[in-house]
RNA sequence: GCGCCCGUAGCUCAACCUGGAUAGAGCGUUGGCCUGCGGAGCCAAAGGCUACAGGUUCAAAUCCUGUCGGGCGCGCCA
């Protein structure tokens, strides 16, 4: 809120200036400067506007500052070295920060920019034929986050997961599970080469034996077709609740195969052949994707007649266009990460415009024990699943962990740190400082304190250091709210939630809220009635308890 | 071989897209801080030729080229 007033304020000012006329569009920053003795911010604009005039940025600042100054916002504006300027906040910019968010409460920092426009984020996507690794999990975080910050800015918001339950894996599945099945039997029936080893096809084969005895013990097409969809049904299942218990809901769970059955890959097909973009080679049908911008052509229709996984895909997000969503936002493993061109190939070539889907790849997960890898092999069925790691860690540590790195970057789960409670694992780090906070809440109703009454408190008296930090930090959560939302990275909204942390408590050291001094005691509780309500957007964003204790 | 990504403090990472001030955090290390709101906390210090070599620029961790080192992709798999 801070750096929108400022970046206001210049651009009034460089509009006054006159000398150039796309003032409108002329984009500058507004940043921290690298010592607080320097200024509470900074802008660029200088320099760059010296670019345009051909003039030399201290010049430009110069001439700049006086319009600068009678914006009335800072109660001292330096030119620095270099044609930085920065600025020094007058007391009563803060005081409104404070004011802001104490009337916005869980607004504070949501603006309505999106205005009910339709946006779906597809993620986890996990094929209905194993458990959930802690892979899915980073997925699940990145996604669930992401969807309740579009949500909180006004957007209509669709979490969606899309169950691949159609081809060559699920038959590989089915059969794995009635081989499974018919040696509870007694008989002996082999996994197939390709099937799914892993102890929880065991408890398939259970599960469907209660449910149905021995009836689908000759291996007919129609008893793998039950194989098949009572398996995925359970799996699913089984994924939807170890999602829930992760914190994650979706709202569309949506089959592969319901595509098929409604001709939607074939009729795909047809709109891509219309616009001339198929042809046949080596008898399968191809996708001439490389005109869109792919590294080759890829293949839609096998030789044998069966659609390929990718061509499927393209059925899938042209139902996503055709249900209406304005944007689309999808959330892929690393494995996917040669899957991307294709992809975007076909949504130029089927006409949506690039900017309709957005496709995030997110980094390997590797889980880290008392600082050793845990070495995980599918092969080997041998993997922590995202249910163990939740029972291990819990649902909050689990959520904060799984963002404490960029998309890009492998993220190394320490699942020892993640359980300590201790002031270096992070996340007891900020649900400490909420919790700190509500205590000092609690103490204050103790003695008598209406905490209603503290909001017409005088502000003016907050002008500790550290107080001043504090409001600052909080002036910045629309910001961070910005930089999210453009970047698409919840981890911002971690490290945010951190420094916030970092910020209280340095003060909470420093000074203290309740004192005999009345005056000063309720300016101060309102400066931690606001600190602790951005703390509970933060964790709310994240999907992270803010406890009252701990 | 072709293509893409990465190389920043002892460790794990930010900042790179969109070039700007003294390259930031956390952990670890060292040294301090509890008679009052929760010490599950705070403060301070040490620690960097941003892999290397060139180039562009008033200005490069950031953009370009090359070298070295690491990872990934290159199926009529999903």
């Amino acid at each position: 809120m801070l750096i929108g007033i400022l970046k206001k304020a210049v651009k009034e000012a460089i509009k006054r200036w006159g000398k150039i006329p796309h003032w409108e569009v002329f984009s500058f920053d507004i940043t921290v400067p690298p010592s607080e003795k320097l200024g509470d911010y900074a802008t660029n604009a200088a320099l760059l506007l010296a670019k345009e005039v051909g003039e030399t940025p201290q010049k430009v600042a110069e001439e700049l500052l006086p319009y600068l100054e009678q914006e009335g916002i800072a109660e001292r504006i330096e030119i620095a070295r270099g044609g930085f300027i920065n600025f020094f906040l007058k007391q009563e910019i803060l005081e409104k920060v404070i004011r802001a968010v104490n009337s916005q409460g869980d607004e504070y920092g949501f603006p309505n920019i999106g205005g009910g426009k339709r946006v779906q984020i597809e993620f986890v996507s996990a094929n209905p034929t194993g458990p959930l690794s802690v892979a899915h999990g980073r997925g699940a975080v990145i996604g669930d986050v992401l969807a309740n910050l579009f949500s909180r800015l006004g957007y209509e918001v669709s979490r969606e997961y899309y169950i691949n339950d159609y081809g060559s894996q699920i038959d590989a599945f089915a059969k794995s599970i009635y081989a499974r099945y018919a040696q509870l039997w007694g008989k002996d029936v082999p996994i197939p080469e390709d099937g799914y080893k892993g102890d929880y096809v065991k408890d398939l084969a259970v599960r469907i034996r209660e449910e149905l005895g021995d009836k689908l013990l000759d291996l007919s097409e129609e008893n793998l077709r039950v194989f098949k969809e009572r398996g995925v049904e359970l799996m699913v299942d089984s994924h939807k609740r170890t999602l829930e218990r992760f914190g994650v809901k979706f709202d569309n769970w949506f089959k592969e195969s319901s595509l098929h059955k409604a001709s939607q890959v074939q009729k795909t097909l047809e709109v891509l052949r219309d616009k001339g973009l198929i042809f046949e080679m080596d008898g399968a049908l191809w996708f001439r994707s490389t005109l869109f911008g792919d590294d080759k052509d890829r293949v839609l229709v096998r030789s044998d007649g069966t659609f390929t996984y990718f061509a499927a895909d393209l059925a899938y997000h042209r139902d996503k266009f055709e249900r209406g969503f304005a944007r689309v936002i999808d959330i892929w493993g690393p494995d996917h990460y040669g899957y991307v061109g294709r992809m975007m190939a076909g949504i130029r070539a089927l006409g949506y415009g690039e900017e309709w889907l957005r496709i995030l790849i997110f980094q390997v997960v590797r889980l880290v024990r008392e600082g050793e890898l845990i070495m995980m092999s599918k092969r080997e069925g041998e993997f922590v699943t995202l249910d163990e790691l939740v029972d291990e860690v819990g649902k909050d540590a689990a959520r904060f962990f799984y963002l404490l790195r960029t998309l890009d970057s492998p993220l190394d789960f320490d699942m020892t740190l993640a359980v300590k409670q201790a002031p270096e694992n992070p996340v007891y780090y900020v649900q400490y400082a909420h919790t700190r906070i509500h205590s000092i809440l609690r103490e204050a109703e103790k003695r008598g304190i209406e905490l209603e009454n503290v909001f017409s408190a005088n502000l003016e008296l907050l002008k500790e250091e550290k107080e001043k930090a504090l409001i600052k930090k909080l002036g910045e959560f629309p910001t961070l709210v910005g930089i999210t939302h453009s970047s698409l990275e919840p981890y911002n909204i971690v490290r945010y939630s951190l420094e916030l942390a970092k910020i209280f408590h340095n003060f909470y050291e420093m000074h203290r809220v309740i004192t005999d001094d009345e005056e000063l005691t309720n300016a101060r509780l309102q400066l931690m009635m606001a600190t602790i309500r951005v703390l509970r957007n933060c964790l709310s964003l994240l999907g992270v308890e803010a406890p009252e204790k701990m």
